[in-house]
DNA sequence: TCGATCCTGTGGTCAGACCACACAGTATCA
DNA sequence: TGATACTGTGTGGTCTGACCACAGGATCGA
């Protein structure tokens, strides 16, 4: 067992008995290290561990806002690990798109009839920004993005939200790479806009099984394409 | 910018290009720090980060096998932070359950009828080794969390596989904490091992309907007679 | 030829020091 | 009296230099 480990190990232990909460401030790293009789290096090593599973934030200066505070951030370092296992090309970009239409089209079709008006009216204010024809290509693939996060998001499922908000982030910059692929940019958006109001429209009216094909058919034509998949 | 997220950012731009691949060796943590003009202390942080992310795998001693190599292991770091973030009470359990039907009544309709045989053969072992009436109940969970994941993998979708096969750690760990709640654990087993065998039958069979509805209700069912839910 | 031994390079750990930063209390001045 | 400037203090961030344990390869001896 190395010596981050055990602070790791203590740490996490401290999690689950509830010592330590949401909001909670660890002890600085050098009283950490005196209590637990390691030197500061070791904290240190595992608090970035802590802070790369999104565990803990640490901010430097004084008062409530700084040193390492317990946190709940399950996303960044799902998106950052995709990334970096993307980067290896060991994470195939079709298993991703595949994965994507899996999540999406489950959420859609259980928030069919049943999704916060509130949400639903936030999705659509999505696609209103996304109609101003004169926004820049990087922006619109972005509230795209935004707006199917949105979608994973009305099914209230934590879990699926989260990966699906770490997906979005890992392929945003293959998205772009990918951008000269498409030969009319003109029409593809407007086709795309069409298709995010016929899925938006589905989920509305609580036509679960539309709004899931729907939402199928836009991001595999999407992939097929920008010759991703 | 930290120092140790500037040698992050370094590894993984070599990562993109190419210049590292699976199997390589970073240089060493002296190395690396004379080459990126930082300490030590900060290169050991970064590498910390890589190996939590399950991009490298670091061993002492000298040889082939010392250093820190690339690997490709995007499974242990899911689970290490879906385990923490249990830990903090932030992911419902309700949630876990509902992603695993998702995932696990796709991947087996995916699978009917075309999975690898070698594969249903593998999972049809775990079921024998699951059979037997002396085996201690914790071994049994440990057999059905496998034989799940060896579902999941059934469709060959590497993200679809790495999420389930993180989830189950923390399946196993609910799954223990809910055994008292089974009044009559005898007739249980045997409730799973039949449908354990249905499961599989449908998929060998190519009912992919049938095994997703079977797969469902196995899941929901335990999750609903251990009263987690 | 084969065995034991030493050498070398690796990560693991530590102690101590200094810096930049942010806040809080105090001193100062208009 | 009020606002402003200053200093103190505790935080994380970084660095230097050192020593240890380990594993493999090179060397030397029988």
């Amino acid at each position: 067992m190395r010596t981050h480990e055990l602070v790791l190990r203590q740490v996490e232990a401290d999690l689950a008995a509830g010592k330590l909460r949401l909001g909670d401030r660890l002890p600085g790293e050098r009283a950490l290290a005196g209590q637990l009789g390691v030197s500061r290096p070791s904290v240190r090593e595992a608090i970035r561990v802590l802070e790369a599973m999104g565990v803990v934030r640490t901010a430097v200066g004084s008062g409530p806002e700084a040193g390492a505070v317990i946190v709940a951030d399950p996303g960044s370092p799902l998106t950052a690990t995709l990334r970096l296992h993307l980067a290896t090309s060991h994470l195939p970009m079709g298993d991703i798109v595949q994965t994507r239409v899996l999540l999406e089209s489950w959420a859609v079709r259980e928030a069919a009839g049943r999704a916060e008006p509130d949400q639903l009216a936030a999705a659509g204010r999505l696609l209103d920004a996304m109609d101003d024809p004169e926004l820049p290509r990087e922006r619109f693939h972005l509230l795209d993005a935004e707006f199917h996060v949105a979608l994973a998001a009305l099914a209230g499922n934590v879990l699926v939200s989260t990966i699906m908000a770490s997906l979005r982030e890992a392929i945003h910059g293959y998205v772009m790479a990918a951008a000269p692929n498409l030969p009319d940019w003109g029409s593809a958006a407007a086709g795309l806009r069409a298709q995010h109001r016929s899925v938006l429209a589905a989920v509305t009216g609580g036509d679960g099984d539309a709004a899931a094909r729907l939402v199928a058919e836009h991001i595999e034509g999407f992939y097929r394409a920008s010759r991703l998949a």
